[in-house]
DNA sequence: CCTTATGATCGTAAATTTACGATTATAATT
DNA sequence: AATTATAATCGTAAATTTACGATCATAAGG
């Protein structure tokens, strides 16, 4: 996105939009719940769950497994994704605590 | 981000995509942050908080409005920001479901 | 009416994203 | 060893994002 000022913010802001970011496409919600119904962690059967080339799935697998949410094992000639609980919860505890953080104003404002 | 296929998934998948893509920029959370705080629904004090120039500001203000997150009053030349509480607790909502559905998976996966 | 302040919009450059086909690497099979 | 299947990576086109200065529109104040 062209030039992101990421040392100008707050850490915490900086790792929320990272995980933020590795949501923000139908695609890659789509691959984690797939992820999340088939807790056996699979792997390429993705791509025959989704209308996207092979080579696409895996870029989006990839931006994925960079901002930590999931993880991926080979498996012979396989490889086999699942979640990373750590991160999953770190991210779920981080975008919790944002949210929760709404109280609402009085007749004052808008 | 070239050519994105939306039609090709659920709209829940979109939606969720949608308001996640609103919150994958640190600037945008550090905006979100500042609204939070100041209950009374500030304006173009955002400005003189964050590093960005004003024009940059004023586009990140329009992307979380475009997502529905904030909303905005025209008062006089000045302009207030708030939190849309509905649309807030909708994206909580969707976000907190989707990260309640995991389970640890045993001993047989990653 | 003219000036000033506020904030949106325009135009632009540079980086990034999305998507795909083609290629490559690796492991399993024959 | 040759073939096959799986998945990563490369290369590329098109769209989008981020950031900024400059400009525009509007409202308040003089």
């Amino acid at each position: 996105m062209g030039v992101s000022k990421t040392e100008a913010f707050t850490q915490a802001d900086v790792i929320i939009a990272k995980y933020a970011k590795a949501l923000a496409h139908p695609a890659r919600i789509a691959i984690l719940r797939i992820l999340l119904e088939r807790r056996s962690c699979i792997c390429g059967d993705i791509v025959e769950e989704l209308p996207l080339s092979q080579s696409t799935v895996s870029q989006h697998l990839k931006e994925l497994k960079e901002a930590g949410l999931i993880k991926g094992d080979v498996e012979g000639k396989k490889v086999c994704y699942c979640i990373d609980e750590k991160v999953w919860k770190e991210a779920q505890q981080l975008l919790q605590v944002l949210f929760a953080d709404y109280t609402p104003c009085g007749t004052s404002c808008c």
